[in-house]
RNA sequence: GGGCAGUUACCAAAGUGGCCAACUGGGGCUGACUGUAACUCAGCUGUCUUUCGACUUCGGAGGUUCGAAUCCUUCACUGCCCA
């Protein structure tokens, strides 16, 4: 994998690349569609690439892992086989699962200790066999496994938990560079920034991180309950350290206007579960804001879904029509509401690179984020 | 014509003398959702009030009682069974 820095806004860290991987390029700043058990949920892959204009999405080690089960991710001959997305994919470490199934995990040197969700059987992940299952899937950018401090910890667990983060670290990186590709693509290993909300740790993660000269870098442990300025300090205390000639990836983030955030701070690539989460909950993203379509207000509104859209679903279909979806609980509705947050997403970190090649980034971003803050 | 059962808020359905503005579902309204255990979750849903609280309700009318959705009388309507 490459990456290649094009512009660089001139009124702040913003800047527009292009990554290469052997499943083709990514433009960046990019947004990452997650399909955390192989698909991204209720939308197809021809919807995904021609409408939504995906150019690379998640999956996650943990949830692979458990079903299918790698035995069959390999006999499908990886990921990009079994699901048939021949572009580029991510995978999750499990480090998200570490914080989100705290009740049915337990955390040792070693690794973490899982309880299945699915059917309670144990199981154990350690820094050395996520690198191996992530071989497995074949993802073209794997992540180290972590844990993801939530973002209300002590100072004192901060500190434990991201030195703990960093001597699997070590581990994860050492049996990644052990170890080969199975499916002869290349496959690069993201190490990833902890610390919480302390900017003391968020350096020396962000240094001890740098220091391993990898392709690309992500941020984690942000936008996990912690005030949303503690994360935008975070951000700025991190890319200052963060290489610049490497792709900066900030996990789990965000909303339009954390996204927007981010790539003024300097981050590339951005994944978030909420285009697909609160689409099928009933919350659509325009640039002019919010929508519930559950709301009696649109119930006769037969006027575009979003006439400020981009996506095939924007005029195909009236703003009453989607809100009786979802009111009959129409399977249609979740797959209309994820196509448009999804293509919204990704049209707006489009035409942020756009305004960063154009050297105008800050001055369209202000505009924009007055527009996204409206509840329509 | 006779017998039995029933009539509770938008719908269904509990409650059978005070703890009842009334359980619970559904429906409705509003909100939440950030590296997905999420087609999920939370609140509200008689009227007025920001809260406290006040007021009006359980088919209609009348009665018993300190007190009634709950007991009695009667009327109306609905369902089932027998002729």
């Amino acid at each position: 994998m490459t990456f290649e820095v094009q512009h660089t806004d001139p009124n702040s860290n913003a800047r527009a690349g292009i990554i290469h991987t052997d499943h083709g390029v990514i433009e960046t700043p990019i947004f990452m569609p997650v399909g955390t058990v192989a698909s991204v949920k209720s939308v197809h892959q021809r919807e995904l690439k021609d409408d939504v204009k995906a150019q690379i999405i998640l999956g996650n080690t943990y949830h692979l892992y458990l079903r299918p089960g790698i035995d069959t991710l390999e006999r499908a001959g990886g990921l990009h086989k079994f699901n048939g997305w021949d572009k580029p994919i991510l995978t999750d470490s499990g480090g998200f699962q570490v914080f989100s199934l705290s009740e049915n995990r337990k955390l040792k040197e070693e690794g973490a200790t899982f309880r299945s969700h699915i059917d309670g059987s144990k199981h154990l992940f350690t820094p050395e066999n996520v690198v191996d299952i992530q071989r497995t899937i074949g993802a073209d950018i794997i992540m180290a496994f972590d844990e993801c401090t939530p973002g209300t910890a002590d100072y004192q667990y901060a500190k434990k938990s991201m030195e703990l983060t960093h001597r699997w670290l070590e581990r994860g990186l050492k049996h990644f560079d052990e170890t080969e590709s199975k499916y002869g693509y290349s496959q690069t290993f993201f190490p990833i920034v902890q610390g919480c909300v302390y900017p003391d740790l968020r350096k020396q993660s962000a240094e001890f991180i740098a220091s391993q000269n990898r392709d690309g870098n992500a941020i984690g442990g942000l936008a996990v309950g912690e005030p949303t300025e503690k994360m935008y300090e975070m951000i700025e205390v991190v890319n200052e350290i963060l290489p610049k000639d490497k792709p900066r990836y900030l996990m789990g983030v965000g909303t339009p206007i954390n996204i927007l955030e981010g790539i003024e701070r300097g981050v590339d690539m951005f994944d978030c579960v909420m285009p697909t989460r609160n689409g099928r909950n009933g919350m659509l993203f325009t640039r002019n804001g919010i929508m519930n379509m559950k709301n009696e207000k649109w119930k006769n509104d037969f006027s575009p879904l979003d006439e400020s859209g981009t996506s095939y679903v924007d005029f195909a279909y009236s703003k009453a029509y989607l809100r009786h979806l979802f009111i009959s609980k129409e399977f249609l509705a979740m797959q209309i509401a994820s196509i448009h947050n999804l293509a919204f997403y990704l049209a707006l970190v489009t035409e942020a690179r756009e305004h960063i090649q154009l050297g105008d980034f800050a001055n369209w971003k202000k505009g924009m984020m007055e527009q996204l803050g409206r509840r329509l």
